[in-house]
RNA sequence: GUGGGUAUAGCUCAGUAGGUUAGAGCGCCAGAUUGUGGCUCUGGAGGCCGUGAGUUCGAAUCUCAUUAUCCACC
């Protein structure tokens, strides 16, 4: 880490995909792709550091032995800067009724075909190492909020186990001589719910492990922002100064400017892509839903302080036609015009922590990115 | 011109032993969306039931007339 001003940090992680500088948004591209129409070469304009795939889809579509045999994700997809890959412990939780969850791993079913799938650390170590991304995610389980104390403890016990197992894997995948990403890097996943002690003592036997970053799971699943500020609060003393931190899953510009300010390094969110497929932009001055009547002859751009190539080139007027005619035009640029603001957000925030500012930025807009104009 | 059918929400249509505030899908309007099973989900507005008479305690529903429209035949 560079730079601090309180406890929000600007820092680089170095990679053999090059450098991300943080804090940063991870641009999510489940399948490979960013939804809603986005390539690879649209990503480098859109000032997207790093993408996220997910081990789980691609796992079971096209398969990670396919994407291996292509020559890994990098290739696959065009894409040559860092690649983070979920393990897939969100998909188990998120996408299966049908599952069992043992200390070996989970059974459950693929929501393509129903074909029964058994996962477990090794198991997702070994897709992530054949996709060879640049940061694999610990496979883990994301409990349900709320969830019983002693559940939370259980579970979160067992996704300690298996993230030793999952960490002997990857120093084991990184030691053969047909492992294309040799230098893929491990991020571990804190769990324990609510409950302050099994995030703590979770935290402190993660860290003994020596991992190369460290991410908070099982947030934004429903609990309010404040108790999910608070654990991040909580949990973050124990994180390594020296090592990234990671909030899964989060959130609003606000979310992110608040767990910044409490140290936070990295996000992935599904919410700039998938709002705006639906129409619901983030500006400078609050947030817009395009399909609105009211700007059915509005000449202006999405947010006359963006640069986006869609704010330099479009009025509200097309692109609320484009989204309401179901064009897959309007998807692609409303989804380019939200990624490019969650990039420059987190861009500005480096720029205003670098200048000594964050608190002064964070003032600023706290209340107005929230807003609804 | 003759015979028959149909007229109900912006569109396509449900809705008869006549019975409270007439429904659906789509569209429209507006919300939601946090490690993406999402062109999804949740709400809302909108009808003198073609028009005019009649029968009846009561008519979208039955009768008559009328207008529009479709089909078949001259």
């Amino acid at each position: 880490m560079l730079k601090t001003n309180g406890r929000a940090r600007l820092g680089r992680l170095d990679t053999v995909h090059g450098e991300v500088s943080t804090p940063v948004f991870m641009n999510v591209g489940t399948s490979a792709a960013i939804k809603g129409g986005v390539s690879s070469y649209d990503l480098g304009g859109l000032g997207c550091q790093i993408e996220l795939c997910n081990t789980y889809h691609l796992h079971v579509r096209p398969g990670d032995d396919v994407i291996r045999d292509m020559g890994g994700l990098h290739r696959f997809m065009g894409w040559d800067r860092p690649i983070l890959t979920d393990s897939g412990g969100f998909q188990v939780f998120s996408l299966s009724a049908l599952r069992k969850i043992e200390e070996e791993g989970v059974y459950f079913n693929s929501h393509l075909d129903g074909k029964r799938i058994f996962m477990g650390p090794e198991e997702s170590m070994q897709i992530q190492s054949n996709l060879a991304s640049t940061i694999a995610m610990a496979f883990d389980e994301c409990i349900a909020n709320p969830s019983a104390y002693d559940y939370v403890k259980v579970s979160s016990e067992r996704t300690l186990r298996w993230l030793r197992r999952c960490a002997e894997e990857i120093a084991r995948l990184n030691s053969l001589s047909g492992t294309i990403n040799k230098k893929q890097l491990l991020f571990g996943i804190n769990q324990g719910g609510v409950y302050d002690d099994i995030r703590i003592s979770n935290m402190e036997e993660m860290v003994k492990l020596n991992l190369d970053g460290y991410a908070i799971g099982g947030l934004a699943v429903g609990e309010p922002a404040e108790e999910m500020y608070r654990i991040v609060e909580l949990v973050q003393p124990y994180m390594p100064a020296e090592k990234p931190r990671y909030l899964m899953g989060v959130g609003t510009p606000i979310n992110i400017i608040e767990a910044i300010d409490r140290g936070i390094d990295m996000f992935d969110c599904v919410m700039p892509s998938r709002n705006a497929r639906h129409g619901y932009l983030f500006t400078w001055k609050g947030t817009i839903n395009i399909g609105n009547e009211k700007y059915i002859r509005d000449h202006s751009p999405i947010d006359q302080d963006c640069g986006c190539e869609v704010c330099r080139n479009h009025s509200r007027s097309y692109l609320r036609h484009l989204l309401k005619a179901g064009e897959m035009l309007g998807q692609r640029l409303l989804v380019m015009h939200n990624l490019y603001f969650y990039n420059e957000l987190t861009e500005k925030i480096r720029e205003s922590i670098g200048a000594g500012e964050f608190s002064r930025f964070k003032e600023k807009y706290i209340e107005i990115l929230g807003k609804r104009i």
